[in-house]
DNA sequence: GCTTCAGTTCGAGGGCTATCAAACAGTTCT
DNA sequence: AGAACTGTTTGATAGCCCTCGAACTGAAGC
């Protein structure tokens, strides 16, 4: 067991527990319908406060798995398609299944 | 969001409920790695009482990723691998880089 | 049959996780 | 500048998860 795999193991164990979740898991199903999603739809969507969204979308978040964007008070949240797809090859086409 | 979404959500949520553990992690990949692990090698590679040995194997059990043999008094874990390569493909190769 | 051995199950405890309300920070509008 | 708005951070709480030792179950050996 060298210190590399124990890094990589280190790095899987937070994204599965990112995605250990029923919220979090249906934000990214989200992100993934619709490309990009507003933090109001979460809200809207969610029966959680906002304090709670913002918890979640954090952890997705320094899991690598989405990345956030400003445009003026409002919040966007986008899939890190790249990331997800190199560490679990075809993932993100099982989540956008009907 | 339709009935059959929300069960498979949930499944995959036990999937990855089940690898946000590091022990558990690391026990996919020493049956990964070998094939077939005795749980006499579990209890001798992780710092762990038997008890919480079968508790995480339980768990991995309960989602589908391994399944257990018994001979006389052994128990023998091996992986699903047909599940576990159509739930993510490239992961148990992952899983198995050096 | 009783003892020993290999794992599982049970009961309990400590730490982590998800949740909320309240306080805060950054934007926009007036 | 001040008020209103959007989301984050903080502090606190309830419940879950990992852990252990003890008690239990089933198999092997004496």
């Amino acid at each position: 067991m060298s210190e590399r795999d124990a890094v990589r193991r280190e790095r899987l164990v937070t994204i599965f527990s990112a995605l250990s979740d029923p919220t979090r898991m249906e934000m990214l199903e989200m992100i993934l319908a619709r490309g990009e999603v507003g933090c109001a739809e979460f809200d809207e969507h969610f029966p959680l406060s906002k304090s709670t969204i913002s918890y979640h979308t954090k952890i997705l978040n320094a899991a690598g798995l989405i990345e956030t964007r400003r445009e003026g008070r409002f919040f966007f949240y986008r899939a890190k398609l790249d990331e997800l797809e190199q560490q679990f090859p075809g993932l993100a086409a099982q989540l956008t299944e009907s």
